[in-house]
DNA sequence: CAACGATCGTGAATCGTTTCAAGCTACGCT
DNA sequence: AGCGTAGCTTGAAACGATTCACGATCGTTG
């Protein structure tokens, strides 16, 4: 069976292509009576329009691509659920795609991307630079910045990561924990070191002549790591009373790790995550834990790419910034 | 600045269209010097394949959608990075798509898949009947059903769900456990159904009188619903001893609720759970679990949607079933 | 030296859609 | 009747890559 075209479609409406089309894209131009028979004949046919000839001839598509480190954090699907809500809601389609933090996988996305000519990209840059940018953006993308700041003259959207950080050690302070210990992921990464710098900033500010900070590098996000840190915090000469761990896959495999080996959460330590994951609520001890907005994240972010993919030549970035916010539970 | 097209690449290599096509597609037919000229013609020009104008040419793209449920349940990572690493090597991308359980929202994925001229789709299916993939299937998209096994002449990867269900229970059975409880998420999921009539098969062929089995059906899979299993459980007049609770997820809230109202595990009530997810490795009591091969499950896909995708007509549909295996950890 | 292959390269036709200038009707107005 | 206009419809020219029948060139061989 060949595959149906407006052609067929005009065809069996009795009328011509530039027609079919019409009904298609601007309904408005055409009479209502054949308006009505062509999309009869469509049914009938089961006419799908044929994407690539469109874009071929609109020389772009309605596509914009999304280009993230992985899908394994949750906290990549709500922000999923809020970036693709928003692009449908503007007749925008996603493709979703994983540089696995590897530079070279980036690139082969970021290729992808211009070779199915989508109209932008959202993305959380690995190895990417301001040249590159510039290039993607010459060659017709839109180029949102995701969860990163760094990036001058590009639209981007991020969590403020360091009033994260200092909510966080505030609220240690504030239960009378002098005694702490900050476990962060890799610091090579802008937002861990956001909320680590945002951590210490709040501990020196206290101006508490007995605080006293121990730092914890751990070099994944996981509650693997999470347990690593544990054990390495139990083989301390004395152990911390407040933890603050940048992340919450961490936060409580660090947790489960304590309770196992019979340490009381909170009562002996006190532990706040950051992320606000599902399973923060879930845990054995609740999570104490800054959340982040991440639905709202993402729908900014797709926001954003479809006004620069929109724009005629008269786009002014723009840099949006949401607030983290404490959610009390009771680990901390 | 325009975008560079192959007829740009010819003029500054001195070929013509033809050559640098050639060079791009059947380098063998080009002489070496000249495709060198047009090599670093490309390079110094910056020239992308126009994948719209390729696609609309050859009448189909390389490219393959799947479409899941969600993004949501670990299960799903590393399933993707199978599924993607084998479509990859054989020259395929991905399109991911998300049905939400949403039979309408399953009927646009597919329809974005139509209009991209898809080679083909790997699916758990929400609402699609045979007639569909049918359709599907006529219009050049090769049909790959993932985890359920119900679509006859159909190309199809599964993994044996009532075996895992037996596994889980006979486990139990040969701790001595006889009050057993079976906590399920929605029965109306085929996966779902079938550990739990695995697990009711082996209670009933252990041929033992002393056992009695309680069913709790929940309604989702999350660590919420598990935390609601576990207070049904603890309302019961008598607490069983044994739990097969058929996802990671909720078997992590059910433990975790447990611990937090002072039930200990695995001495009190033993639990195992089903996936086998990274959690269930650093949970308090690490969880005893069903292990489920989904980084092979989403090769297996791949590789059938590949093959289905390159065939002449002359495909005869497969059927791969993957076997799980028993994790015994610490909580049963 | 002519004929013949083998090896490379060429350029026009093609894929299915959108777009737009131009044509056609019917109707209202003077 | 003549003219203008608004409302619909048409048909052909793009978009950029691939494909394929056909030339061109060169070396080899009888």
């Amino acid at each position: 069976m060949p595959p149906v075209r407006i052609r067929d479609v005009a065809i069996r409406a009795g009328v011509s292509v530039g027609t079919v089309s019409n009904v298609l894209n601007r309904p408005k131009l055409v009479a209502e009576a054949t308006r009505e028979r062509v999309q009869a004949a469509i049914i009938e046919l089961g006419f799908v329009r044929n994407e690539s000839a469109r874009q071929l001839r609109q020389g772009r598509s309605r596509t914009l691509g999304v280009v993230l480190e992985n899908f394994a954090n949750p906290y990549f699907t709500d922000l999923a659920r809020g970036a693709e809500a928003a692009m449908n809601a503007d007749g925008f389609n996603a493709l979703w795609c994983t540089s696995d933090g590897s530079t070279a996988k980036e690139r082969r996305c970021l290729e992808f991307l211009e070779e199915q000519s989508a109209s932008g990209v959202i993305i959380t840059p690995v190895g990417l630079d301001a040249e590159r940018i510039g290039e993607l953006r010459d060659r017709g993308l839109a180029v949102v910045v995701l969860d990163r700041h760094v990036y001058p003259g590009t639209c981007a959207t991020w969590v403020d990561h360091v009033t994260g950080g200092e909510i966080a050690v505030t609220h240690l302070l504030g239960r009378r924990h002098r005694r702490l210990a900050i476990v962060t992921g890799p610091l090579l990464q802008e937002p861990i070191k956001d909320r680590y710098h945002g951590a210490m900033a709040a501990a020196e500010r206290a101006c508490l002549d007995d605080v006293e900070v121990t730092t914890l590098e751990s070099l994944g996000m996981t509650p693997t790591a999470g347990k690593e840190a544990a054990q390495r915090l139990l083989n301390l000469e004395r152990l911390p009373s407040g933890v603050f761990c940048t992340n919450d896959l961490a936060a409580i495999g660090l947790v489960n790790e304590l309770l196992r080996v019979g340490v009381k959460v909170p009562e002996e330590i006190s532990v706040v995550g950051y992320d606000d994951i599902e399973l923060a609520a879930t845990s054995v001890v609740p999570l104490t834990t800054v959340h982040q907005p991440r639905h709202e994240l993402g729908r900014t972010a797709a926001g954003l790419a479809v006004a620069e993919a929109g724009a005629a030549g008269d786009h002014e970035h723009r840099k949006i910034v949401l607030a983290p916010s404490l959610v009390v539970r009771e680990s901390a």
